[in-house]
DNA sequence: TTGTTCCATGTTAGCGCTAACATGAGGTGA
DNA sequence: TCACCTCATGTTAGCGCTAACATGGAACAA
């Protein structure tokens, strides 16, 4: 190993340069460069200088896994989300990336893809990494996870919905309610016949609950609900299979700007304002999309970034309130 | 701290339980736990499953920090992508993760923002966590940056580009040939007046030389470039800053179904073929969205998980072809 | 002068784990 | 029977850093 040394002053030797290495050759203890590092201030000027010329002779990078080992402090959090790709989670991913990594923190991101076992196996991996939080959309499906969370003993953050007993802290929107705003909507527009189209996820499973026991209470039949796989989010097939319909809510824009699609092979889309629509379509999300499409997609707007903003708040600051409720607001356009 | 203790068999105490604890209560020496933990065939299996009773019983989670400052070893990697939101690179990061996270590597994300300053911050600060490899979208946009990759003898994947003098390894594709393609397309469509929107970034930047060469050699006169900002990615309002065009290559989706937007209101947009199109608009990217709006987007297919798989890939093996080129597709659909 | 305080720097021990090298019990073959 | 091997387990040292506690000199008041 020491054999792939490189030229000696030319580059850097095979391993890389300790703290050590840098005290020797400034001529202090390696505590004065830690100091340096770390705490500037309390070096003297001139040491200080000795000792920033050596860390730039030798390319000196700390290391941080030694120094969180002595510490008991990695200055990361764990984030886990169920998917990244094509996502609107990757919006609170930014916004909690956005206010922690200027601070110092780094993100381990892990995926759970909608999968409870990997989502343990992964709340388990980002653990032993000792985060000093955990960020984490929804709540740990198993109880196995909630426990592993709760002994961990540090900020935990869940996200995207309003859990009834959280584990420690909470950002997020009621999903319920985000149902019943939908439903009230359509049948304040005159809609009879309404349908839900989405995954069965915990959040999405909410929005249904609502949606329906909204239509049900204005006397409307009991809404279609249409469990999409999450691979075909652009169903376009879904309208052959809601004949009848009159309104749909789709539990993110990327399933009902798909739906949309089928509506229009099927001449069942105006490019007039809501009223015009045959049928009514509302998502969830807001994608930036909506608004550039014809016709505009009516939606309700969740803050993913805000959300990440707020989480990322809510592991630094221990104290305080623990529950934070972002909202939603229901944008009419002209889809519905 | 010793203090916070819970009631002893209940819960965990204030501090999480260590290999050597565990080693204590199953009767071994905390060496052996390591082993079950790490290589659970070279311990007997009456042994083995006593200290695994005991890890249960304490509810132990290794310290993967202390294990690699020991072992030299993090499995994690760091990924530097420009931005996650909303982005194509979310696919890549999504392919990566797949790939890695079943291995036991975690991914440690950072986000440059297209900012230079930035993005040397957070290469050093994923450095100082001792990644065993750096994928990072594009190139370092600095020397120093570029000094710093290659001094930490770990491979480094740059992405997203087929750079002529890369660090280590690439998986990328040509973006200047995705320009050229687009432009040899549109001429042959018999388009006159081309047009380029997007940003100013490296990747965007060279399918711009690509798309103007292309359109120089072929006798028309030089393309229109529009250089928007990343905010107004769907910039309703470009088509009024580029009267008289015919044709136009945005450099991804987003910018291409804005611009179509525009068109619309403009009434210059057709639900029929390519070819009834009085503008044709050509995006980067191939979104889902593309094929559900109307007219469908044409766009140049790039595969983003696949450059991320394949990235990697690329940081596990060190032999090998250390430069991939995942190519692109032009798809052509109604927009032009 | 003699504390007393402050400032800059150093010493010591140890974070929780693993690599590398023992150790010793039992089996094997000639 | 003895050298030799294999298998299961243990001992020792140390990864690179920081917390906590010295240390010793300058500055200052009484």
């Amino acid at each position: 190993m020491s054999s792939e040394l490189t030229a000696p002053g030319t580059g850097p030797a095979g391993a890389a340069p300790t703290l050590s290495e840098v005290a020797k050759r400034a001529g202090v203890s390696s505590i004065t460069v830690s100091r340096v590092v770390r705490m500037p201030d309390l070096v003297a000027p001139e040491t200080r200088a000795r000792v920033e010329q050596a860390m730039r002779d030798l390319g000196y990078i700390p290391n941080l896994v030694a120094g969180a080992l002595a510490s008991a402090r990695t200055n990361s959090v764990g984030v886990l989300v169920p998917t990244i790709a094509n996502s609107i989670f990757a919006d609170t991913v930014q916004g909690l990336s956005d206010k922690l990594e200027p601070l110092g923190f780094s993100v381990i991101l892990a995926q759970s893809r909608y999968d409870a076992e990997r989502e343990d196996r992964m709340l388990a991996a980002l653990l032993s990494r000792r985060p000093e939080a955990i960020i984490m959309v929804g709540s740990p499906a198993t109880e196995e996870a909630s426990r592993l969370l709760r002994n961990a003993r540090i900020p935990i953050v869940e996200t995207w919905d309003l859990p009834a007993n959280p584990i420690d802290a909470v950002a997020g929107f009621d999903n319920y309610k985000a149902g019943v705003a939908v439903a009230k909507h359509l049948v304040a527009q005159g809609r009879k016949q309404l349908a839900f189209i989405g995954g069965d996820d915990p959040r999405g499973t909410r929005r249904w609950f609502g949606f329906r026991d909204e239509a049900l209470a204005s006397g409307l039949a009991e809404p279609r609900r249409l469990i999409l796989d999450r691979k075909d989010s652009g169903s376009v097939a879904a309208h052959a299979r809601l004949p009848g319909v009159d309104a749909v809510f789709a539990a993110n824009d990327a399933h009902a700007i798909g739906f949309m699609s089928g509506l229009r092979k099927a001449g069942l889309l105006r490019d007039g304002p809501a009223s015009a629509q045959p049928v009514a379509v509302i998502g969830l999300g807001d994608l930036e999309m909506g608004q550039l499409i014809s016709p505009t997609l009516s939606t309700i707007s969740v803050h993913g970034d805000a959300i990440g903003r707020t989480a990322a708040t809510l592991t630094l600051e221990r104290g305080g309130e623990r529950r934070v409720d972002l909202g939603f607001e229901l944008v009419l356009r002209d889809s519905g």
